[in-house]
DNA sequence: TAACCTACGGAACAAACTATTCCGTTCTAG
DNA sequence: CTAGAACGGAATAGTTTGTTCCGTAGGTTA
């Protein structure tokens, strides 16, 4: 007899698809707070056994990669919605950032860059998600209401510099991190002041600090 | 006979007062870039042996101490400078950020927080440079340039901020700093804005996160 | 029920790293 | 010429951490 319950909710299969999220969960947090930390501190934050973690991640750079690879994806997400938003343009801009503060996709970026190797896979991920934030931030250029002299890159560095907002409390960080967005948010619309200081990164400034010494 | 040049520019002594200043330097630019990097890594990077940094600083604390106090007495001699402005107050607010950020005293604020038991002096410095940052603040805000609701709470979290754009290359950083400062002061001076969303940070947000583990 | 296998907990291991100490050397002042 | 300040850098001793290994428990199948 077939049910329509995915699974009896107990049972050792159960219990281990359970661990796969739990074990994602724990070690995001981990590396979000000390991205040196030692894998010994995900298995205890997820309550698992260290051989637990071995079992699905053949190692720390494995783990460290995939967690990468799921923020990217969420990233992407985000941007494709973005592009499906059809209300006006600043809205749909100004969410999209909201959203990606609130998905918090940039603390392992802005923590681990430089820490391990990227993935061949890995960097097409990345080359993709880049290339929609274009367009996003191209149409909302084109439709007129951004800041003079912006640029995608500027873009990558207002996200990381939101994820330097740390309190201990990490649902206060989040309140903080919106904060300091809408104040941003006001500059970036600010369509008529003058363009911003110095020349805006460019992507290789950008893409540089990946590269493990 | 004595001359009123300082010193003949070598001779051991000379050479030592040089090392004086190339060490902290030294420590400095290392800490900012790895706040965990060993000591060993500044004796290289100052170009001295390591018993040359054991000489003046006794351990590993007391060198980050010395840092971070070093910081703040350029904190607190900017914030006395503002104090002592003349000019249009937002002109001085405004001003006395930018100094900031190009002194870049956040960097190891921000790095290190937590990682050295912070001194009894280095508490009591740390306590006149808030206070004196009030003042600016509040000289600022009762001339009526600040948009409403902000707390001098938040520029201590939009310093670290700024303190997290990082590049490979030190002189486009400071660049990219002075960029998004200039974005987020457009944002500050929306005098008829509306507030920001969220209670700003309490001082004991900002404190606790200073208490070592 | 009995054999078997998956998932697991956590001790044990080995490699790596790093703060600090120590000793021989160099250079200068007197 | 000599005492000693300043130094370079190897050696030390302790800690940390990624990974492996082995014994166990629960579920599954025949």
């Amino acid at each position: 007899m077939e049910t329509t319950t995915p699974a009896p909710m107990s049972g050792r299969k159960a219990q281990a698809a359970r661990n796969d999220q739990t074990i994602l969960q724990a070690a995001r947090a981990v590396f979000v707070a000390d991205p040196g930390a030692p894998i010994a501190a995900v298995a205890e934050r997820a309550g698992v056994g260290i051989s637990a973690l071995y079992r699905r991640y053949a190692s720390k750079e494995i783990l460290l990669r995939k967690l990468c690879s799921d923020g990217l994806k969420i990233y992407i997400a985000e941007a494709e919605a973005a592009l499906a938003d059809e209300r006006d343009p600043w809205t749909v801009f100004a969410d999209f950032m909201r959203r990606i503060v609130d998905a918090d996709t940039h603390s392992l970026t802005l923590n681990l860059a430089g820490t391990f190797a990227p993935d061949e896979d890995l960097f097409r991920e990345s080359e993709y998600a880049e290339s929609l934030a274009v367009r996003v931030f191209e149409r909302a250029r084109d439709a007129g209401v951004l800041r003079p002299g912006l640029e995608v890159s500027d873009l990558s560095m207002i996200f990381e510099q939101l994820a330097a907002v740390h309190l201990v409390d990490e649902e206060r960080t989040v309140e903080m991190r919106h904060r300091y967005l809408e104040l941003i948010l006001d500059g970036l619309h600010l369509t008529s002041a003058e363009p911003l200081p110095g020349p805006p990164p460019t992507p290789e400034e950008i893409g540089r600090r990946w590269i493990v010494t």
